[in-house]
DNA sequence: GCAGTTGTATCGTAACACGATATAGTTGGT
DNA sequence: ACCAACTATATCGTGTTACGATACAACTGC
């Protein structure tokens, strides 16, 4: 009854309808959420990409910029993409590019003063609706799916 | 322009740069997330939204259809944007429409064979993807903040 | 300095969600 | 039964965005 098999071949897959649920739920939870931070920050006057283009700044590992590169790593896109990110970002007085002093192909994008007040702003938000949200975002725990009963 | 007047909020404790790295490490999270799921799918000549679809189809609670206007809740979408979106799953004879038998206005969608076994199998590689990704995509704690004494 | 590599920028294209609008079906008051 | 208001679904044109392909600039090793 329990299908212990892993198989990645296209026979059924042994996913009941509680898996489907719960992995539905979690789907849902991750929109909700992101349609929360497109509204917040539409409010504002910027773009989804844009906060979270300011997130990644301020919000990377022991430093408050980041190159482009890293920053294509860090938002899951091709580096040209966000060079146009950046472009739009920046003609909106949000970050600004610095050359980097050991190496001049690199750019360093930084917050601005505007963009560090925005993001502040939008960034208590989305703490609280993070909170609000708590286990609505949850992921799923298959820790033991044998046994349905938990 | 940008709309910088509208800061009617009184200004709460400043986020910390701990706290700006664990929002930004979330929303990392969900990017990776969504960025495996988007190659996952495109790997099977799907799109993001199809699969979005028919999850929210066989995952829906007690049932494994939905109407378009349930669907637009639980995608978070405007309703006319889900019609576009079934009528191209519908192309691709992954879902199709039914009529409901007590209200005409009704459609109900519902997964063909071919999308019950494209969801089958892709839903599987979420569940792995999750369970890879675990703490990773946990919702960052901040239980320390005022004491929610309403 | 030249080739190879890495980092950034530009251009045209396709996909997607949206607002505005249109059509069909249902409900309730008279 | 009729009409108006309401709900559900569908269509059209538009703006934004990420992409592939391509180009340019700077660093490395020789």
């Amino acid at each position: 009854m329990q299908p212990d098999t892993m198989h990645d071949e296209q026979a059924a897959e042994p996913l009941t309808k509680a898996d489907f649920e719960a992995l539905a739920r979690f789907r849902f939870g991750i929109r909700r959420y992101l349609r929360f931070s497109e509204q917040a920050v539409r409010g504002h006057g910027l773009t989804p990409q844009q906060y979270q283009l300011m997130l990644a700044l301020k919000g990377f590992p022991s430093r408050e910029w980041a190159t482009l590169t890293e920053l294509a790593d860090r938002l899951q896109l091709r580096h040209h993409s966000v060079v146009e990110l950046v472009n739009r970002a920046q003609a909106q007085d949000l970050v600004t590019r610095a050359s980097d002093p050991t190496d001049a192909r690199v750019v360093r994008v930084e917050l601005t003063r505007h963009g560090e007040r925005a993001l502040a702003r939008l960034s208590a938000l989305h703490r609280d609706e993070l909170q609000r949200l708590g286990t609505a975002l949850a992921v799923p725990d298959w820790s033991d799916t044998a046994d349905g009963a938990a």
